[in-house]
DNA sequence: CGATTTATTGTGGAGTCCATAGATATTCAC
DNA sequence: GTGAATATCTATGGACTCCACAATAAATCG
C-alpha cells in the first residue's frame, strides 16, 4: 500500500543538535518579540542547560542575537534574544506586463529595497528581460554592498508556468511563451531561482503577509479585463501537474473571456478607453447610477459563475478578492456574494485583497523564503548559511 | 509574517532513538521484501552498530521479525527483517444505502477479516446503526478472539460529513442527517474514531490500493444516478472547510442532477425500472446501438461539463472513473474523454477504477491507517505500541 | 582445505542532553 | 542600607546514543 510520506528524520547526535536549533529559530522567528532562555527552553521542550548551548551557537553563526534584558519584574533579570532577520535575504520579481518591480526583503519578509522599471504591453522579450535585469541591478544597489548575499529568488510571470519555469501559454504579450526566465536570470544571480504564475503568486502574499493570513484554503480570485484564479490548498500553494489551474475561466459558460464588455460597453463608459472603462463604470455605480449598476451585476454575475464551480469543488474556508477591479471592492464584493448565493451551499467569506500592486513582488519573495526554509528544514539541510553570492555581472 | 510549519521534531536523546526506530520501520513497511541490516543501514542513514540496537530493540517491541537468511550469494549469509503488518489492525466501514461492509484490515492495508448487512433505501435510522453494530460483530467474530486490539475505526457514509463526523446534509436517505456515527460507534469501540464521505473514501482507496497509487493530485469522479467528486490534493483526501467538497454538481448549468434522465428515458430501456435502466442502456451501446450510444453520449457531455471544471480547477494528474457506471467503463470512458476534450486544455488521463464495491471500506481503512501513522510519527508520538482495546459489548 | 567475501560482535571514544546544586543579579520589605 | 525573596545564570557529573574500527564468524569458490 503506498502511503503519503510522514516527514522522519532522525540522524546522527549532530543531526539531533541541528534539529533542536532548527526548532529554536522557528520559536524565535514565530514569536512576537524576544524569548528568554526559559521561555525557549519551555517551547521547544529542552533542558533550559542544554538551552544555552544551542543558544550560544546560533548567536555565534549569526542566526539570533542578543536583546537588552527586560526592565521591571523579579529576581535576575534573564537575558533575551531575537531571531535575526536581517541574516539573509531573498528577491522578488514581478514580471508585469506594465511594470517589472524586484523587492529585496528579509527573512520575514520586511522590504528593504526594491527597483522598478515601467514597462508597456508592446515591449518585446528581450527589452522585457532587460528591463528585469536594470530592475534587479536598481534593487541591489539600492540594498548596498553591506548586504549579505541573496538566498533565493523567485519570479512571477503571467502566463502558465511549468514546474521547470518555462511559461508555456500566454495570451496578452505574443512573443513571451517558451521564455527561459531560469536560464535568463542564471546568468547574473548565482541562487536558486524559481519562476510562477503572478497571481498564484499574488495569492501566496495574501496568505502569508495580507488579508488572508493563515487561512489554510482559499481561492483567489483575480478581477480584471481578464480574470482568473489562483488556489491555496492544506496552506501550500496549488500548482497543478501543468502549471494549469484556476482556469476554470477558459470553459465557455463561465463568460471569462469576454465578460470585461459589460463594463467597456456599458452606456456610462461611452468613448471611454478600454482600459478607463472600468474605472469609470465602478465610480458611477459607486454614486447609485443604475446604469453602471446593471453593468457591474453583469459583470459580477458572470464572475460568480466561474466562482460558484471552483467553490463548489474546493469548499474553501475564504475567498480573496484581488486583481486590478479589487480596488473597487466596495461595489463589486457585495454584488459578487449575492450572485454567489443561489449556486452555493455555503457562500464563503469573502474579503477584498490588501496588498495592492507589489503583491506580486512580494508573492514571489514569499516563495523564495519558502524555498529556503525548505532547503533548512529538510534533513540534509545545513544550519551553516548558505554563501549563494549573487553576482553583478 | 505567517509561515506554514515545517515540522521539526527534535527533543531527547531517547526522542532521536525513536525517530531512528521510526525511519526503520518505514523503511521495512516500504520496502518490498524483507531488508538486511547493512541494507537498513544504508536507507536510515544510521551506522551498522546502531542499526542492531534498533532492530533488536524494535524486534522485542513487536514491530518486526526475522526471515530466514537469503539462501546463495557470497559471504556470511545476513539475517533479514519484515514489518510485522499484523502487529496492529483498523477497522473500515461502509455505511451505505444498501450494504453496511465492515472490514478489518492489518497495517499494510490486508484485508483479514468482514462482516456485511444487507440494508436498503427504505431502512430506518436506528435499523441502519443496527446493521452497523452487527456488520461489525460480524468482522470481529470472523477475526477471532487471538487477533489484537483495533487501532483506529473508520466509517464511510453519503453525505456531507463536517469535521467532528456529523453529517450535516444527505439527500438520498430521509431521516440520516445529524446522525451521531462517532457517538454510536464510540459505545462500542473504545479507539479513535473518524468519519468521513463515501465517495472521498473511495478515492482515498484508489489513490492508496488501487488504479491512483501514489498519484498526488486526482479527482476522482462517483459515475452513477447522481454523479459526485472527491479529490486527493498533495496527496492527501482534500475534506474542505465543511466538508462539502467536489459538490460541482449543485450548479444548475452541469445538469448533474437530472442527468441520469438521459439514460433512463432512452428507448433502449423502455419499461425497465430506474436501477437497472442505466446497466441496459450501456449493454446496448456496446454492442453499437444507435440509440443507446446516443444516450451514453449525452450523459458523458453532461458528466464532462461538471468534470471540466474540477480540472480546469485543479489541473490534475489524474481522473479515476468510480461509481456504479465504472463497471461500464468500456463504454462510458471514450465518450466522456471526447466530450472534455473541447473544455480542457490538457485532458489529465482517466482510469476506470478497479477496486469496486470494497472499495469505500477499503478507503476508510485506509484513513485509519493514516490517523494510527500521524499518531505514531508525531512528535508526541510513542514507539510503544497503543492500548486501545475493542469492546465487544 | 585455505582464500575470499560478507556479516556479526565487541570496545573505546565523542557528542548531546538532563538533573542538580551553587553562584549571581535584581526587586521588595523593613 | 540590609536581608529575604525570586528568578536567572553557571558548572559538574552521569546517562544515553551514535560512530569508527578491529576481531570474530559463517558462508562460497577454487
Amino acid at each position: 500500500m503506498k502511503r503519503e510520506p510522514v516527514q522522519v528524520s532522525g540522524g546522527d547526535l549532530q543531526r539531533l543538535r541541528q534539529l533542536n536549533s532548527l526548532s529554536s529559530i522557528r520559536a524565535l522567528r514565530e514569536a512576537r518579540g524576544p524569548l528568554t532562555l526559559t521561555e525557549l527552553a519551555t517551547q521547544t521542550g529542552l533542558s533550559r542547560g542544554s538551552m544555552v548551548d544551542v543558544v550560544t551557537d546560533l548567536q555565534e553563526r549569526g542566526w539570533i542575537a542578543e536583546v537588552e534584558p527586560a526592565p521591571g519584574g523579579m529576581g535576575r533579570p534573564a537575558k533575551r534574544y531575537r531571531f535575526r532577520a536581517d541574516a539573509g535575504h531573498v528577491l522578488g520579481i514581478d514580471i508585469g506586463v506594465h511594470k517589472v518591480l524586484a523587492m529585496i526583503t528579509d527573512l520575514a519578509g520586511q522590504t528593504v529595497a526594491s527597483g522598478r522599471v515601467a514597462v508597456d504591453p508592446g515591449t518585446t522579450r528581450d527589452e522585457r528581460l532587460e528591463a528585469v535585469d536594470r530592475a534587479v541591478d536598481a534593487a541591489l544597489v539600492a540594498a548596498g554592498p553591506a548586504m549579505p548575499d541573496l538566498w533565493g529568488v523567485a519570479a512571477g510571470s503571467i502566463g502558465v508556468v511549468n514546474r521547470e519555469g518555462v511559461v508555456t501559454r500566454v495570451n496578452a504579450l505574443p512573443d513571451w511563451a517558451g521564455v527561459d526566465l531560469i536560464g535568463h536570470l542564471g546568468q547574473r544571480l548565482s541562487c536558486p531561482i524559481t519562476i510562477e504564475n503572478d497571481s498564484k503568486l499574488a495569492a501566496l502574499a495574501e496568505q502569508r503577509l495580507g488579508v488572508a493570513a493563515g487561512v489554510r484554503d482559499l481561492v483567489y480570485l483575480h478581477a480584471g479585463r481578464r480574470p482568473g484564479a489562483a488556489l491555496i490548498l492544506n496552506g501550500r500553494l496549488h500548482h497543478g501537474f501543468s502549471g494549469a489551474t484556476g482556469e476554470v475561466g477558459l470553459m465557455e459558460i463561465t463568460g471569462w473571456r469576454t465578460m470585461a464588455g459589460h463594463l467597456e460597453n456599458s452606456t456610462v463608459a461611452e468613448g471611454a478607453a478600454p482600459e478607463d472603462a472600468a474605472g469609470l463604470v465602478f465610480g458611477s455605480a459607486r454614486t447609485g447610477d443604475p446604469a453602471a449598476l446593471a453593468a457591474v451585476d453583469t459583470y459580477a454575475h458572470q464572475l460568480a459563475l466561474g466562482t460558484a464551480a471552483m467553490v463548489l469543488t474546493l469548499d474553501p474556508e475564504l475567498v480573496v478578492l484581488g486583481g486590478g477591479f479589487s480596488r473597487s471592492a466596495d461595489v463589486l464584493l457585495p454584488a459578487l456574494r449575492r450572485a454567489l448565493e443561489p449556486h452555493c451551499l455555503r457562500v464563503p467569506e469573502i474579503r477584498p485583497s490588501t496588498l495592492g500592486e507589489e503583491c506580486v513582488a512580494l508573492g514571489a519573495a514569499c516563495l523564495a523564503l519558502d524555498h529556503v526554509d525548505e532547503r533548512f528544514f529538510s534533513p540534509e539541510g545545513s544550519i551553516a548559511r548558505p554563501a549563494a553570492p549573487r553576482r553583478l555581472v
